[in-house]
This record gives C-alpha cells, sequence and structure tokens, in this order.
DNA sequence: ACACCTATTGTTAGGAT
DNA sequence: AATCCTAACAATAGGTG
C-alpha cells in the first residue's frame, strides 16, 4: 500500500465490507453480532456495528452467566454507555452505510 | 438455503471468514478489532475474536473516558470474565483458525 | 461433521473523474 | 473525500468423497 490517505481508503472500505458481512450473517443465519473497531494513530476513533444493539451483547458477552434483568453492575454498564453517548451527540455520526436494518447500529465516534 | 444443517455449514464458513476479514483489518490498518458472535436456537454458542482481548475493547468501548488502570468497576468486569473463561475452561475449544498471531485470540464458547 | 472442488458472485487496490 | 471503473483475486453455496 502506498501512501497514508490510501490506508485510510483501504480502511474504510474494508470496514464497510466487515460490517456488511457481519450484517448479512444476522439474517442469513439468525445471528446477534457485536462488532468494535478502533482505528490506530492520530485519528483514532470508534466504529461499531451491532445488532442488535453492542451494548447489550458486551454486557452478555462479559457477564457470561445469563444476565438476570436486574443486575446493578450490568445495568450501569448500560446506563454509563448511554449517558456518554448523549454526552458527545454533537460529534457523533451515524454511518447508514446502508438502509439500516430492524435493530441494527452502526456508529462512527471520535475519540 | 436448503435446510437446517446446510445453514450451519454456511454459519461456520461466513463466521471463520469475518473473523479473517478482521484480522486482515488489524494487521493491515493496525486498528483494534472485537467481534463476539452469539449462534441462534437451541445450539446457542458464543465466538469471539479480539486483536487485543474482547475484554479490553469492549471495556474501553463502554467506559468510553479513557481507561484508568485501577477503576474498580472495569477491572471486576475483567476479572469476571477471566474467572468464567477459567470455571469453564473444559468445555472451552480454542478455534485457531489460523496460526495465531500476536495478541489475537479466538474462542468458541457453549452456552 | 469435515475436507476438497468449482462455477458464480463478491471484494479489493488502485486509477480516473 | 466520494464515486465510478476494472482486472486480479477471494468468498460462497452446493456438490462429492
Amino acid at each position: 500500500m502506498k501512501n497514508e490517505s490510501n490506508m485510510q481508503v483501504t480502511f474504510s472500505k474494508r470496514r464497510a465490507n466487515l460490517f456488511k458481512k457481519a450484517s448479512e450473517l444476522c439474517t442469513l443465519c439468525g445471528a446477534e453480532i457485536a462488532i468494535v473497531v478502533f482505528s490506530q494513530g492520530k485519528a483514532n476513533k470508534v466504529y461499531s456495528f451491532g445488532h442488535p444493539l453492542v451494548e447489550l451483547l458486551v454486557d452478555t458477552f462479559l457477564g457470561r452467566d445469563l444476565p438476570p434483568p436486574n443486575d446493578d453492575d450490568r445495568h450501569n454498564n448500560l446506563i454509563r454507555a448511554h449517558r456518554n453517548t448523549g454526552q458527545r451527540g454533537f460529534n457523533k455520526e451515524v454511518m447508514d452505510m446502508q438502509e439500516s436494518r430492524e435493530g441494527e447500529s452502526t456508529r462512527e465516534i471520535p475519540t
């Protein structure tokens, strides 16, 4: 790969395709998938894909014993995540790479 | 797609390719990626890919303020995740779809 | 379930606009 | 940075052992 800006293009293209593949896997096989991508370097950004929400899936993943609805710790993680999202809402860009399907979301969050 | 077992094959193939694509994106662009996949239905399983560890990335994602080393909440999440992994270690299959690279891991965890 | 095969379809890097 | 183009390459479903 030639230079820095070519790599940025490659990163975007491949990230989009990764999310597309994930989306296909969800639709085709009824899977639930969460993806978090941190880009490298100065332009450090966070991108995510979730079907359904990333927070719900990673929360279940971290506390792998099946999730009780009123667990304080896990609940607070969700709350905090949503609070932070709200705080930085003006920085948030919704990617909307395709017509976004039911219960599926892609995001881009500058750090 | 014809039947149930053909879909299982498709699911495995596509999941492997999704993880491969993620791995390429990490190597090529220096990105950090975490993926969590829940399969559907009776044979409900959890698969994950992380470069580096899934736990570190999703933890940073959930508490997006940069992670202080001694934050109790986040630390406990990691500990608990690792404890659970240990508890169910006899059930754990390391996928090892390719020669596993430095700081990268794929897992399959029955639920 | 797993490995190999193959025709079709999809992805990719790079160039052009 | 975004969109279109395209030759080279890779993924896919379905088939067979």
